[in-house]
DNA sequence: CTGTTAGCGCCTTCAT
DNA sequence: ATGAAGGCGCTAACAG
């Protein structure tokens, strides 16, 4: 550590260590040629203050922490995408942790984030995460937390997220239009909320459809994928099925999976309709019908509001949480069959 | 910040801060049942250090930064994962940043995390990567990093890679073997080492199998997809070619979208070859022949040597590097045709 | 305009 | 076995 830092730069300048921080910090009270002798210096010998430093004297760390489920999946890398690019452009840094669903792994990782590592915490909640105490904990201290996507629904809290009921709605109503008469529903874990209110949405377009609802065409999946696609092929299997809404994107390529393997033809045996962000999926034979969410923007606004609050030192409050909305995308089959 | 830290610790216990200090380490010089009544109010209270005044006092972070193209890509989304697993495991933090293959941002990046907000790095150098003054400027601070995938060929560091002459050359062979003979390189950028080594593996194929090389058939993509879409089109439209080995994954994508834009058959007109790591490729119809990495083993590699290197505090050196095996993932057709 | 001083919270000698 | 003191590098209040 040949450090530079500035007591270096005060002793080669002959001038105090606070004067030079001063004239760094563009200080009105210091002489505009011993501010330019001074940023010279700094720039020669490439000073950079001490983040450490900083954030001990300062109490705020410019640092956020982004606590996501897992990273391997479109959705989360292109939240991940905006939330640097927000993060980036005012100055933040973004530490990112997974959790890969796992309830303890949040817990723990909300524990060692309440020790001012990091002024706001922008996060997803992993599936399992029924109990929500290390959450309450976190509000308790104060740190400002912007939910997406994966709300923390006992809480009342900044969210950002999309219109699940709606799309859902929306997603169903498409397969009943194209003739879908037994439709699953598949979600990733009962405790999540995004996976109730799609299927509310899936209810109501039943309903509204006079179509009956059956608890057997309902399958809440893990975390293999493998395993997932078992699941499905067995649904496949002992009931009749000629429609499936897949709550989530790994769902939807597992159901995708599944029907290959049993030799069932998409389109016409069965119709698959599914939450995703991959842009390959248009390239499928047939092109996966999806709802897409609008996931960069969703990275954007959380960080947006997220940073307004900590640079204006304003609290967050329920109020400012947004919906955006999904889109339904259908594409033409190029198939030629 | 109500904070609760080692004064207040020590204020209700009646013991000095350095005891408390002491005492949470697990000091030798401190009594057992005071330990035990310290850790006992530290837990009841949810003491956490002050991770800022730590690394200030320590010269350390625990945190390192992983500096990466970007992320909305199944590779690095994949060694993201890695390195995440490993970082918590070694009790490290991860701080990540996206130069979205820009020079100017890698540079910035480079240039304030040689502050001690890191203790290390890892890194995929951004395509236009020329000028490494950045990085030689890293180096110079004493900063350890490990390069992984895309290296800085002109330094001497650690570094990560897969067999990529190797895999270049499968690849090339494995479509002389079906048959093409006009095979079309796709890479990302002139700059990046791993574009030069696939290429050279693609060279000495065609020299083995005596077919010539012809620069028209080499194209070199940019940051849209959709305008490498259009140059893949065009290479089509304009030079008669059989074969496409992408060699990167966003180009086996365009090159998919370009052949079925302008209806050519896939096994059949043109068979394509590419860098990915994409699951659902497997579903394409015909599904994608790939040359996978082994995303998630670099992330944890790297990270490893990383962490072993400051966690005994040596010095990284170049005989430390790793060279993994790409895999060759061939899948039959299911086409209906 | 510039310098002095006093911490931020923690860790580490050194003394008791 | 415990405590006192100094300092990591920076900032902010207060003097001059």
């Amino acid at each position: 550590m040949s450090s530079v830092n500035l007591k270096r730069l005060a002793q080669e300048l002959n001038l105090s260590i606070s004067a030079v921080s001063k004239a760094l910090r563009d200080s009105h009270e210091i002489a505009v040629d011993t501010k330019e002798r001074v940023r010279a210096l700094a720039r020669e010998l490439r000073y950079e203050p001490n983040p450490h430093a900083s954030s001990l004297r300062r109490q705020k760390s410019k640092t956020i922490g982004v606590v996501i489920p897992e990273v391997a999946n479109s959705f989360f890398s292109l939240v991940i995408n905006g939330i640097e690019e927000v993060a980036r452009h005012n100055g933040y840094h973004v530490l990112i942790y997974l959790t890969h669903e796992d309830h303890t792994r949040e817990a723990a990782i909300a524990q060692y984030l309440a020790n001012g590592r990091v002024d706001g915490i922008l996060m997803s909640v992993a599936s399992e995460s029924a109990d929500f105490a290390h959450l309450q904990e976190l509000k308790n201290k104060n740190i400002p937390i912007v939910f997406f996507d994966r709300v923390c629904e006992e809480m009342a809290t900044v969210r950002v997220t999309t219109n699940d009921f709606e799309s859902g709605y929306k997603a169903t109503q498409h397969l009943l239009e194209a003739g879908c008469r037994r439709i699953a529903y598949l979600l990733i874990s009962e405790h999540l909320s995004i996976g109730q209110k799609r299927m509310q949405g899936y209810q109501q377009a039943l309903e509204d459809h006079a179509i009956p609802f059956d608890a057997n065409l309902i399958v809440s999946g893990h975390q293999s994928n493998e395993h997932n696609r078992m699941l499905i092929q067995q649904l496949l299997e002992t009931q009749k099925v000629d429609g499936i809404f897949a709550s989530v994107e790994r769902l939807a390529i597992s159901s995708y999976e599944a029907c290959k393997a049993l030799n069932l033809s998409i389109p016409g045996d069965v119709k698959i309709i599914g939450f995703s962000n991959l842009e390959i999926a248009s390239l499928l034979d047939p092109p996966l019908t999806a709802i897409k969410q609008p996931a960069y923007a969703m990275g954007r606004e959380a960080a947006c509001i997220l940073f307004t609050a900590l640079d204006k030192n304003r609290a967050l409050t329920a109020s400012q949480s947004l919906v955006l909305n999904s889109e339904l995308i259908e594409r033409k089959s190029t198939a030629r069959n």
